[in-house]
RNA sequence: CGGGGCGUGGCGCAGUCUGGUAGCGCACCUGUUUUGGGUACAGGGGGUCGUAGGUUCGAAUCCUGCCGCCCCGACCA
């Protein structure tokens, strides 16, 4: 993409209403413009690295053998009343009535969706297990929306229903989320760890929580400071492996690490004093096992092998996407602007003209776009008629991890300017050989776990 | 919902106390000049001062209602 043609409408000064980093440069880098408290549009810049995040989710979400689908926004009131919830829930659900006068919401989540659509087509033992998950706005009003994205009322969600059998079945489901989570964050660039949380108005009896650690996280959360030394990594796995699983679940899960809402302070004393760790956490994902709950009083039941009627046991599991796009710039920003994850970043590269209008400097930079695209990749290349130091700016605010900088003066000796945006060292060297850098460092790192994603501009179905 | 604060051009703000018909910086447009880490100069466009009503000869400014937004708290992916 060429600057000179995209829509990004950076901020020298920050709005007012932003007090935390990612809200910051978000407003900042174009990404957002608040529509209402709580309710975003998503600029392109934005919009993109959604996209992406989103891609990853479906991507990963396949990997475990989970289905893609799509639910409305708005449901029926009269679902919610069998499962009792629409009692139960709350202001935060935004309920609209339509013109016949029929009681509507906004859906802040769809267990009661998906255990209709599970009821009305599936009726027999043997079409379990099955995960269904799509990925769809929620709506949640709020007392309090604030910190952008991070807290909206309005955000993007992916969630996911398993249906099974037997509890065990279930509980293999539980792991397989976990581990697909795991490994759908490090593509992300986040350590996320999972902890021990509160089930809260979902109910159920085993749920985990994600959280990124950040200062200016919302939870506080204990742990034993070797969690943070797990990594997932390249580590191959099969989904349907109950063991292998599970293992790996008792790998993440076994050490202390919870929020503030389940933390044992005596369990918690009984750690190494030195490797206990009071921090703060972004939440931007929980997993849930809750049984029956649903399906009994839904009636979402299969008949078994002896010809009975089981009500299935089931679980949901949620990825804050929109969340994410704020958190993972919590994590990982300076104070010059966003420093984007090489597996999230909008666009691969920066290319900055030192000399707009300079034909050797012109030439050598179509040249470098053109060539990173020959890679597959997707560079932003800076052709703004405006000074060197607006350039570096934007190119800084917006994060993209790697700058090459082309000037007359460096072309002389053949050489174009590599900078990592993450450690701000340059390198110079021929321009064939940085479009080669680049390439390399994204290509050798393609949809594996703990690194980065696939190539550019994919098309975003590859996952179905 | 309790407590605090704010609504003045796209963004950041002054002007409100003490009423006299709107201003500054950035951004934007034109021209010249520049360009190696947010160039300089000159000219220019854009605002019924959140909204409705009231007081007054006269309201951004005083009074009342309403709306919106932000911060702290309870609540939450």
């Amino acid at each position: 993409m060429r600057l000179s043609k995209y829509f990004l409408p950076v901020l020298k000064e920050t709005p007012s209403e932003a007090q935390i980093a990612s809200h910051r440069l978000m407003l900042r880098a174009g990404m957002i413009k608040q529509a209402s408290a709580g309710i975003y549009s998503w600029l392109p810049l934005g919009f993109k690295v959604l996209r992406k995040l989103e891609n990853i989710v479906h991507e990963e979400q396949v990997r475990a053998g989970h289905i893609p689908m799509l639910m409305p926004t708005l449901q029926s009131a009269d679902l919610w009343r069998e499962s009792g919830r629409y009692d139960a829930y709350g202001p935060e659900m935004l309920r609209i009535r339509d013109r016949q006068d029929r009681d509507m919401l906004y859906g802040p989540t769809n267990e009661e969706l998906i255990t209709d659509i599970f009821r009305a087509h599936v009726g027999s033992y043997r079409d379990l297990p099955l995960t269904l998950y799509h990925i769809q706005w929620k709506f949640r009003d709020e007392i309090r929306p604030r910190f952008g994205v991070m807290r909206g009322r309005e955000f993007f969600m992916k969630d996911g229903y398993n249906f099974d059998l037997t509890k065990e079945d279930a509980l293999h489901a539980y792991n397989r989320h976990l581990v697909s989570y795991l490994r759908t964050y490090e593509r992300m660039g986040l350590q996320a760890i999972p902890m021990r949380a509160d089930s809260g108005p979902i109910g159920g009896d085993d749920t985990h929580e994600f959280l990124v650690l950040a200062e200016t996280g919302e939870s506080e959360v204990f742990y034993d400071s070797e969690i943070t030394d797990l990594k997932f990594g390249a580590r191959e796995i099969d989904y349907s492996d109950k063991a292998q699983c599970q293992a790996v679940l008792e790998e993440f899960t076994s050490r202390y690490a919870r929020t503030d809402e389940t933390h044992d302070e005596a369990v918690f004393n009984q750690i190494p004093e030195d490797r206990r760790r009071v921090a703060r956490g972004i939440e931007v994902g929980q997993i849930f096992y809750f049984g029956t709950k649903y399906s009994e009083p839904m009636g979402a039941t299969v008949q078994g092998p002896d010809g009975k009627p089981v009500p299935v046991h089931m679980g949901s599991h949620g990825i804050g996407v929109s969340r994410l796009v704020g958190a993972i710039i919590e994590a990982s920003h300076d104070d010059k602007g966003i420093i984007w994850p090489e597996g999230v970043t909008p666009f691969h590269a920066g290319i900055v003209n030192l000399k707009q209008g300079d034909g050797e400097a012109d030439a050598a930079c179509e040249k470098l776009y053109a060539a990173l695209k020959g890679k597959g990749l997707d560079p932003l290349y800076d052709d703004r008629d405006e000074r060197a130091g607006g350039k570096f700016a934007t190119m800084d605010l917006i994060g993209l991890p790697w700058r090459i900088t082309v000037g007359p003066r460096g072309l002389k000796n053949g050489v174009v300017e590599l900078t990592s945006r993450r450690t701000g060292e340059s390198e110079e060297m021929a321009p064939e050989a940085a479009v080669e850098k680049i390439a390399e460092i994204y290509a050798s790192h393609r949809g594996e776990a703990g690194t980065v994603e696939p190539m550019a501009d994919r098309a975003f179905h590859t996952w179905m």
